[in-house]
DNA sequence: ATGATACTTAAGCAATCACTTAACTGATGG
DNA sequence: CCATCAGTTAAGTGATTGCTTAAGTATCAT
């Protein structure tokens, strides 16, 4: 019932304000407010799109006195990177070995031809 | 007010079912009846998730009589997995300057408390 | 021609999404 | 103390998602 981990990261990334939100993390933590401010929303919009990159495991997030601070979990970006780069190099793999084979027909062919 | 591609790729790979399509379509290209048969779901929700890979760009599809054959496009799977490696490299690297600098902090904190 | 095959189209439905506003809690600074 | 600041909670809304079933439309084999 509970969906896998890589649902919700992907899930996570698919919108533009989340990633920008990563993006701005990648320069260090912030807090909620500092996430804010550049994104044309309320702050309750704001709450809700890092509950969703908490529940991805993308951020971390601790409350000190008032202020929320949030930082990136780069061990699940990581993860989303290596599902993709596994299907990308398996794909490419393929494309080689299929590359090869028709190379290999060509040059048959000609040898057929050339009695 | 077209969604950036980006967006479409990151929530084309947040369902599972799709995965699992892009998983099969990595060992070679395969027509839609062949993509649905491991699925649990019917035909038309299929063509449906074969649509929303399309159109993110992931999955190039040609219809040659009566059967529509669906291939991978690395291109976009590509685009994708460098935007994640390159927010993950950058908090990576901010990491270790961080690293530094707190090693720097204890070196001279030692120099201080030793005259 | 006839019937099976391989999708396709259309309509509908419950659940989830990305917001909003309004009201609230709980630090902090003067 | 009390006002401000930082964030939270709750409730509502319109759009999108992920399915379904039912009824098509081409193609292909016989």
């Amino acid at each position: 019932m509970s969906p896998e981990p890589l649902d919700r990261v992907f899930q996570a990334l698919s919108d533009p304000a989340r990633r920008a939100m990563l993006e701005r993390l990648t320069r260090g933590p912030a807090s909620v407010s500092e996430l804010a401010q550049p994104l044309a929303m309320s702050l309750p919009a704001v709450v809700q799109h890092i509950a969703v990159l908490e529940g991805s495991g993308l951020v971390r997030t601790e409350k000190i006195g008032r202020v929320r601070t949030c930082q990136i979990e780069a061990g699940s970006l990581q993860r989303a990177e290596q599902w993709i780069n596994e299907r990308r190099i398996q794909w490419e793999r393929r494309l080689d070995r299929l590359g090869d084979y028709l190379a290999l027909q060509t040059k048959d062919e000609t040898k057929g031809k050339t009695p």
